[in-house]
DNA sequence: GTGATACTTCATCAATCGTTGAACTGTTAA
DNA sequence: TTAACAGTTCAACGATTGATGAAGTATCAC
């Protein structure tokens, strides 16, 4: 039998893990936060509501890139969407996210 | 003046954002917990400690990806290694890290 | 020492990602 | 309607990632 290791350990059982789409869904909720930029990106959302030209000018970033960051988070529902005239705006979708933004930039600061 | 939108907004003053690093670190974390196999791994390793065959032996994964799965979890000190003999037993880092995989996994799972 | 077990590292390669400019859509003002 | 502004989508590109087998390291039993 390949694979299995030659030893035994104690087996671990009457534990419910999530479901597999739930480790696909959570997994792609952290990657959209993996990233620098789209993370200041929530970090300044968690400041207020922000339209996507507003954002360009504090970011220095480009309209187009800022607009494919924006569309990442909100299609994994980090963020929502507002418009108001020809405006865009964005916010957090929920505290959650907020929190869990704050929480791990607090975690690396404090082991710096 | 090119890059600035023509009309204007509130300002948001007096704000001390993190630094430039906090971001690039706190990216890398939720980079590392941002793949289905790795976060499964957090969660699995939130149950306790576990030895890389014995992980090996109940994911069905080859011990050489498993080995770069984990190398890359312990880098960004998601979590913690030690070494027994010939076996290498693998553990969460903190509690925070704990929180953060269970406050997601939550968070999909009731938006569902 | 030798061999076996338990990993880790290395090099490779396909797949995915992030940014960009150009083209496109939506809204308002003239 | 036309023009201007605000933002999105598209296609393409180099850069990064994740899995893999082969080779390497570490520990123990003999």
């Amino acid at each position: 039998m390949k694979g299995a290791p030659a030893h035994t350990h104690p087996r671990r059982t009457g534990v419910k893990s999530p479901s597999d789409t739930a480790f696909v869904r959570a997994a792609a909720l952290f990657r959209a936060a993996g990233d620098p930029s789209r993370l200041k990106l929530l970090q300044r959302l968690s400041l207020g509501e922000w339209c996507v030209s507003e954002l360009a000018a504090e970011t220095g970033t480009q309209l187009s890139t800022l607009s494919q960051q924006l569309r990442l988070l909100h299609s994994e529902r980090l963020v929502q969407r507002r418009r108001e005239g020809k405006h865009v705006y964005y916010e957090l979708a929920d505290s959650h996210i907020e929190h869990l933004v704050q929480m791990v930039l607090d975690h690396v600061a404090e082991s710096e």
